[in-house]
DNA sequence: GCAAGGTC
C-alpha cells in the first residue's frame, strides 16, 4: 500500500474508497463528518529547465545560459491531472514527507490547485502509524515556504552548473550526444574520489617489513606478537637472535568484560551494506525491499534514521514472530524484563528506520527471503541485549624486548544469537599471573611488504558518500549507476575508465568545488539560511550564478589542456594485448554504444569497431579466412565467444549462422531489431526479407537437421534447466505434431 | 541531450 492509501485509510477508520476515472485517479474518505480527498503525489510533480532557444548545445551561449530564466515544467503527469480536476475545495492539509524536498513537492502540489482560498494547513508525522497520522491531523501546522525554498535553490543550482559544466566539457572535448561528459555537484566529486583512490594504488610502493611472533605456553599455546613492525632488516635479525629460543616474563595482565554493543535500527545505507554482505547488491537490494514495502512487509526503504520513534509499536511487532521460523528470536526479545531498543547516531523527521510491519502470509523466496530475514534479524537484534566478553592483555617481556598477548573470551552471545551475519571469535589466553615465566615454544620472524588501499566497492562508496554528505538514501546508488552507464568508472570494486581519469584530471586543471564534496558542504550552508529566512532563493542562485561564471572562465582558460587530457586519456584506451601482425599494442576503447579495436602501430590494419560487451582479450590464434587475430569475449556465466576482430570477416558470418534459408540458401542470422528483440534473418537481406520470430530469452543453438514440414532449419532452446527442439516457423504443424509425439514417447 | 531529487 503506498503512503496516500495508508494515510486515508488510518484517517477514515479503514472507510477510504479508492476512485479512477480515465485519467485521473483519487482516494475519497470521510473523517470527522467530512467529505475528504487525497491525491497521491509519488515525487517531484515539476522539474527546472531551460527555455527552449538554448537547445543548441554547440551554438549555446554559455554565460547567457547562465543568465537565463529558469523555467518549470511539468514531470509527473498523473498528480498534475488528478489535482487539476477538483473544484469547490475549503481546505488542503498537505501531507508530504517531513523534510526539505518534501515541503517542496508539497509547494509544487499548491500551484495546481484551484485558487482561491486561503486554508493551507502542513500535517506533519514520522512514521505512518494510526497514532501519529491521526496526531498530525489533529495539529496541523503552517506550510514552511522557506524549507521549500532551500530545496527550490538546490534544484536550481544543480541544474546550472550540471548543464553549464557538461556541455563545457562534451563541446570542449567534442565528445556529442551519447558520449557526453556528465558533470553534476554530486557525480563528480564520487567519480574523483573512485579516481584518486586508483593513483593511491599505481603510484604505491610496498616497503618491507618484519613481524616477530612467539608461540607461548601456559596449559595452552597462546601467541605473542612484538610490539612493532620493523622495517630495518638488521634491527629485525638482531631482535630475532636476540629472543630465539627464550622463555617470556609477564610484564601486566588484566582482564575486564567489555560490551559489545547491538547494531543501531537500519539506515538504507546500512541496510544496502548488509544486504551486499549476504551477495545482494545495492540495487538489487533496493528493489527488493521496494517491493517488499509495497506488500506492506517492511517500512519505507528509504531512510537515514537510526532512532525507533516512540509511535511504532515496537513489542507488538516482535509478537507477530512468535510461531513464525523466528519463534525463538521473538520469544527471547519478548522474554527481557523490559525492552530498550539500540539508538543510532542519525535522527531524521521524514521516516522510521527500516523495520518489518508484518509477517508474509504467503512464503517469500530466493533473495525475497533473504532480504526479509535480514530485516528482521536486524529489527529483533536492535530490540535484544549487548553481548558480553572478557578481554584480556597482557605484556610478556623475553631479554628486553616486549610482546603483546590478548584475548578474548565470549560471556553472553547476546545479539549475536538473533542477527546470524555475524558472529563473536574467540582467541584463548590463558590467565596469568604478573612475574611468571611463561614458556617459548616457537619462535618466528615474517617478512611482509605495506599493500595499497582497496579500491571501493559499491558499499564502502555508499558508506563514504554518506559521511561526505554526497547524494541521499534514495540517489546515492543510482549516482554509482550514473558513473558506470557513462563509461567513467566500471566493476565492483570500482576502478575508473580511462575516460573517467583523463575527465578528472581535466576538470581538477583549476580548483573548483565542482570536483570537491565542498560544494554539497557549502550549498547546505545556503540552504539553511533560506529555510530559515535569513537569505532569499534568488540571492543565493545569483551568487551561485555569479560563481559559476568565475569556474566558466577558468575553464576556458584550459581550453586546449582540458580538449587533449581528455581526448588522450579517452582514445589511449585499455591495453588488451600486443598485436600478432607487427607487436603493436592492441587497445580497447570504449564508448557508450561500442569499441574500437585498435593497434599502437600506424597503419596496422587493426583499427576495427566491436559490437560486443563483455571482457575482451586478444589471443595467438588466427582466423582460417583472413588471417587476423581471433579475439576472446568473456561473459559472466557463459562459455568464451571467438571472433575474427574483423567484424565483416565471413568467419564470423559463419560462426553466427544458425542454419540455411529455405528460399534462397542463404545464411539464418540471429539479429537485433530496431527495438532490441532478436530474431533469425537472411544474411541475403535486403534481396531475401525471410525472418523468423524468436523467443527472447534463453541461449539458441543450431542441430543441423531441417525441419520436415517447412524447411526451415531446427533449432534447440534452453532457458535455464528446460531444453527443446522446435521450428522458428510458428505456424509449422512441426511445434504441434513432431513435439507432441516426442513427449508422448518420453512419458512411455 | 545537460543535474539531482522525488518515486508505483
Amino acid at each position: 500500500m503506498d503512503a496516500g492509501r495508508r494515510i486515508s485509510y488510518i484517517l477514515s477508520d479503514k472507510t477510504s474508497k479508492q476512485k479512477k476515472t480515465k485519467n485521473i485517479s483519487y482516494i475519497e474518505f470521510e473523517r470527522n463528518n467530512e467529505q475528504n480527498i487525497m491525491v497521491s503525489l509519488s515525487g517531484h510533480i515539476l522539474g527546472a529547465d531551460f527555455p527552449e532557444e538554448f537547445k543548441d548545445w554547440v551554438k549555446s551561449d554559455l554565460d547567457k545560459l547562465i543568465d537565463s530564466n529558469i523555467i518549470y515544467k511539468v514531470t509527473n503527469q498523473r498528480a498534475y491531472s488528478a489535482l487539476k480536476s477538483f473544484s469547490g475545495i475549503d481546505n488542503i492539509i498537505i501531507a508530504t514527507d517531513y523534510d526539505r524536498e518534501g515541503e517542496l513537492i508539497g509547494v509544487e502540489a499548491l500551484k495546481f490547485i484551484e485558487p482561491g482560498y486561503t486554508n493551507i494547513r502542513r500535517a506533519k508525522f514520522s512514521a505512518l502509524t494510526s497514532q501519529e497520522v491521526k496526531d498530525a491531523f489533529d495539529n496541523l501546522l503552517d506550510v514552511n515556504y522557506g524549507l521549500a525554498d532551500s530545496a527550490k535553490a538546490r534544484e536550481e543550482i544543480d541544474l546550472l552548473w550540471g548543464a553549464v559544466l557538461t556541455r563545457f566539457f562534451s563541446v570542449t572535448s567534442n565528445r556529442l550526444w551519447k558520449d557526453f561528459i556528465s558533470v553534476g555537484r554530486v557525480q563528480t566529486p564520487t567519480l574523483a574520489l573512485i579516481v584518486e583512490r586508483e593513483e593511491e594504488i599505481t603510484s604505491f610502493v610496498p616497503e618491507k617489513y618484519f613481524v616477530i611472533n612467539v608461540t607461548f605456553n601456559k596449559g595452552i599455546d597462546f601467541q605473542g606478537v612484538y610490539e612493532k613492525n620493523i622495517k630495518d632488516e638488521d634491527e629485525a635479525n638482531k631482535i630475532f637472535n636476540a629472543i630465539n629460543g627464550n622463555d617470556g616474563i609477564v610484564k601486566s595482565y588484566k582482564n575486564e568484560k567489555k560490551e559489545v554493543y547491538k547494531p543501531p535500527p537500519f539506515s538504507t545505507t546500512d541496510f544496502l551494506r548488509e544486504a551486499s554482505r549476504i551477495g545482494v547488491t545495492p540495487s538489487n537490494a533496493m528493489k527488493i525491499a521496494e517491493k517488499l514495502y509495497m506488500s506492506g512487509l517492511i517500512s519505507y526503504p528509504r531512510t537515514d534514521n537510526t532512532v525507533y520513534q516512540r509511535s511504532i509499536p515496537l513489542k507488538s511487532i516482535a509478537k507477530k514472530f512468535e510461531g513464525t521460523e523466528f519463534d525463538n528470536e521473538a520469544k527471547m526479545v519478548l522474554g527481557q524484563e523490559k525492552i530498550y531498543p539500540s539508538r543510532g547516531k542519525v535522527e531524521t523527521t521524514d521516516h522510521p528506520p527500516i523495520y518489518p510491519v508484518s509477517y508474509p502470509k504467503k512464503a517469500l523466496t530466493g533473495a525475497y527471503k533473504n532480504i526479509y530475514e535480514l530485516i528482521v534479524r536486524r529489527f529483533l537484534a536492535t530490540l535484544y541485549k549487548n553481548a558480553v566478553i572478557e578481554k584480556s592483555d597482557a605484556d610478556i617481556d623475553i631479554k628486553g624486548y616486549n610482546f603483546k598477548s590478548s584475548g578474548e573470551k565470549i560471556i553472553d552471545n547476546g545479539w549475536f544469537d538473533i542477527y546470524k551475519y555475524r558472529k563473536l571469535r574467540e582467541y584463548k589466553l590463558p590467565e596469568l599471573v604478573i612475574g611468571e615465566t611463561v614458556k617459548g615454544k616457537k619462535w618466528n620472524m615474517e617478512e611482509k611488504y605495506t599493500e595499497p588501499p582497496k579500491r571501493y566497492d559499491v558499499a564502502s562508496l555508499l558508506k563514504l558518500m554518506e559521511s561526505l554528505n554526497l547524494g541521499t538514501k534514495s540517489t546515492r546508488h543510482d549516482i554509482i549507476q550514473k558513473l558506470n552507464d557513462r563509461n567513467f568508472a566500471t566493476g565492483n570494486p570500482l576502478r575508473p575508465t580511462p575516460l573517467g581519469i583523463g575527465f578528472i584530471k581535466s576538470i581538477t586543471t583549476i580548483d573548483s568545488d565542482i570536483a570537491k564534496p565542498d560544494m554539497t558542504a557549502e550549498l547546505e550552508k545556503e540552504m539553511d539560511k533560506i529555510a530559515e529566512n535569513q537569505k532569499k532563493l534568488d540571492d543565493v542562485v545569483n551568487d551561485s550564478r555569479n560563481m559559476l561564471h568565475s569556474a566558466l572562465k577558468g575553464f576556458r582558460g584550459n581550453k586546449e589542456e582540458i580538449k587533449e587530457t581528455i581526448t588522450s586519456y579517452a582514445n589511449k584506451g585499455d591495453s588488451i594485448g600486443t598485436c600478432p601482425l607487427d607487436g603493436g599494442e592492441i587497445s580497447l576503447i570504449k564508448f557508450r554504444n561500442f569499441s574500437k579495436i585498435k593497434c599502437s602501430t600506424e597503419g596496422c590494419k587493426i583499427n576495427f569497431n566491436l559490437n560486443a560487451t563483455g571482457l575482451v582479450q586478444m589471443t595467438d590464434k588466427r582466423c582460417d579466412v583472413c588471417s587476423l587475430p581471433i579475439i576472446k569475449i568473456i561473459r559472466k556465466g557463459q562459455s568464451p565467444e571467438y571472433r575474427c576482430v574483423d567484424p565483416n570477416c565471413e568467419y564470423n558470418r559463419k560462426k553466427l549462422s544458425i542454419g540455411k534459408c529455405p528460399s534462397d540458401g542463404g545464411d539464418l542470422i540471429i539479429r537485433q531489431s530496431r527495438y532490441g528483440k532478436r530474431f533469425l534473418g537472411c544474411s541475403n537481406y535486403p534481396k531475401c526479407t525471410v525472418t523468423y520470430p524468436l523467443p527472447q530469452k534463453g541461449v539458441i543453438m543450431p542441430t543441423g537437421e531441417i525441419c520436415r514440414y517447412c524447411g526451415a532449419p531446427l533449432l534447440i532452446m534452453v532457458n535455464g534447466k528446460r531444453k527443446w527442439k522446435f521450428c522458428p516457423n510458428m505456424k509449422c504443424e512441426y511445434n504441434r505434431k513432431d513435439k507432441v509425439e516426442k513427449s508422448e514417447s518420453e512419458n512411455k
